[in-house]
DNA sequence: TAAAACGTTGGAGTGCACTCGAAGCAAGTA
DNA sequence: TACTTGCTTCGAGTGCACTCCAACGTTTTA
């Protein structure tokens, strides 16, 4: 892979642009996923060389960090490409882009609840096991 | 679906036994998963009745209530199966089971920790689409 | 310059967790 | 008795999110 070296633009750390494997391992997706992004419409437009490979910027970068959470939280990926489409919009759309997160803001509140539940049960469950005697644990 | 209807057997609320359609009703899985279930392993032994019909046991419902627990917690099936042959296996699986659980256990509080991270990023992406001026957000 | 590494595409395949269908008994109801 | 509902099994189908393949072109390294 040697070190990175493309055409750089500013003076200290900031790239004008990334290769796929690049951004494979800056993300820790692979390129495959990548480029199924783009496919499906997850990705705003990313640029080409004159060759046709792709050119990722600082943009797309920050970019698929964002999608990377709105992945954690768990919100499928249908979801997401809808509001890929909506940032592609146009600033009309902020209202309805605000509702999407709020709602899948709502959907992470609710699953922490869920996993808190569980967990006091697994407490329990672990606490039983604790005891060293032969109940009839399941 | 008339009145649950089967041989009672405590004075109060407690049912010898229940059918498919009436397990599948109290615990929101469809019989189709909980005959999944039991093929995979995932079940103890179920009784049957003279005709060769389930009967779920009281016990029954309390071990598809933890596994539901353990379900929400995002543990793969496959690993749901690994426990319940343990607890098939008897008493001298408990560490196993404890560890198993613990495991399960650290895995939650992680996704716990990762979701409220996610939260972070939500409520700051919310907040600036709070603010009706048009920057360039994505 | 030759070899190795990396890039492109479309389409097919994978693994998970269900989910459903078909064909055929069995039990309760009008 | 006829009908409706529910149960059985096996095996195939679904939806999601990747994941990989083949065949070929490009770029970097020795």
């Amino acid at each position: 892979m040697s070190v990175i070296a493309s055409t750089a633009t500013s003076t200290s750390g900031t790239r004008a642009h990334y290769t796929i494997s690049e951004v494979a391992a800056l993300t820790g997706l692979t390129a495959h996923t990548l480029r199924w992004y783009e496919r499906i419409g997850l990705m705003p437009h990313v640029d080409r060389s004159h060759t046709g490979q792709r050119r990722f910027s600082e943009r797309d970068l920050g970019w698929l960090g964002f999608v990377g959470k709105l992945r954690l939280t768990g919100m499928p990926v249908a979801d997401m490409v809808t509001y890929a489409e909506l940032v592609r919009a146009g600033d009309h759309t902020r209202d309805e882009r605000r509702e999407l997160l709020e709602t899948t803001r709502r959907d992470v509140l609710a699953r922490i609840t869920e996993l808190q539940d569980t967990l006091a049960v697994l407490d329990i469950k672990i606490s039983h096991y604790g005891t060293a005697c032969g109940g009839t644990p399941t």
